[in-house]
DNA sequence: TGTACATCAGTGAACGCGCGTTCACTGATGTAC
DNA sequence: TGTACATCAGTGAACGCGCGTTCACTGATGTAC
């Protein structure tokens, strides 16, 4: 494995990328050490930084590829799921997702933790956020104002992103009240969503 | 300092969790060792395992000193602020509460670590949720039915956390993405609260 | 197409460091009589 | 109230361990001629 082609080069980064993004998702991006991830994409630690400047650069780069998987994940690419509001949050707050953090959305995942690293994590999920919002926007009803609906996209967002990490964090203690919270948020902006 | 009397042992365990309590908010708990809380409090970390457990046990009793405090400030204790939604709401997302984590409620600063720990953080994270909620259907009018203001109510706490983590998230990179969020979680909840 | 050689992904030992936790020790504090 | 002694908060060295990062080395891969 030491001398390999340009291709298996390539596919042994997406690997690491893949492994960090899910683990980050997972554990914390302070949860899990480098070494842990090499190992599981199948390589040594020494590896990674050929692929990569620094854990943080890893954990940037991780973010945002995680940010396209869950992207596609959510359009329902290939799916036929329907794209509407209701659609979306059917699919976003599902108990599904809120078990299978390493899965879903990494700014959903890490919310807290981002503003504690550095002004490029903080800049990709900025830009994630705003995609997603946007993409709420697209789907609401064209009779509300624009601005209005940009305010709307940004708050469903911010709602939906609370509501997983509190569903999470109560899951272990609490799995009644965690579901409860899943089905409040999911009524509450789904009334918000078709203007006052 | 290393003889102290009871009164003075009591402090210094107040101490320890005071500080703990602030750094953990502000750079996470597995942001923060043992031997700089200690520090910071004025002990050795030696003397911190003579009033907790192990670091999980002092990040647990450091979750729930900061819910009361917070608490405290949050009802308006010994303010003028009105105990309306709207004045929790004016509170809980107002920017100030933004740019100082080690000083605001728990619950918002570890949302998505909550549920990566023991189920004795998540529990402490689920009696202090419903509070915050409880708090919110005190003050939400009695036209709107009961369960339905239990509903909102935890709706609109789990909202409140999201808005602030996200609004934390971005701030470094974009403060008036950052404002824009705040605003527009504001402007929806207190829609939400008035029923539909 | 063949040859000569720079590039480069990957290895694994090593770096210094901080982590959470334990422990022997100290002697003032607090208690029991 | 005085005395004898167990308790107990605090110290600081030490434990093993994993952290992020660096580095000398390897030799197949890819390139330049």
């Amino acid at each position: 494995m030491v001398y390999v082609k340009r291709e298996q080069a390539n596919e042994n980064r997406e690997a690491l990328l893949a492994t960090a993004s899910r683990l980050f998702r997972e554990r914390g991006i302070d949860g899990v050490g480098v070494a842990e991830i090499a190992r599981e994409a199948g390589l040594t630690h020494g590896a990674l930084y050929k692929h990569f400047r620094s854990k943080d650069d890893l954990a940037a780069e991780a973010f945002t590829q995680g940010l396209a998987l869950s992207r596609a994940a959510f359009r329902g690419e290939g799916s036929r799921r329907k794209r509407s509001v209701a659609g979306y949050l059917d699919y976003l707050l599902s108990s599904l997702n809120r078990d299978e953090p390493g899965a879903s959305c990494p700014m959903t995942a890490s919310a807290s933790e981002i503003g504690r690293h550095g002004r490029d994590l903080s800049a990709r999920f900025a830009q994630g956020f705003q995609e997603k919002a946007g993409a709420f926007e697209a789907v609401m009803d064209d009779a509300i104002a624009k601005a209005e609906r940009r305010r709307l996209g940004l708050a469903i967002v911010a709602a939906e992103i609370g509501a997983m990490a509190a569903a999470r964090a109560v899951a272990k203690s609490d799995p009644s009240l965690s579901d409860e919270i899943l089905k409040a948020v999911h009524a509450m902006l789904l009334q918000a969503s078709k203007g006052q």
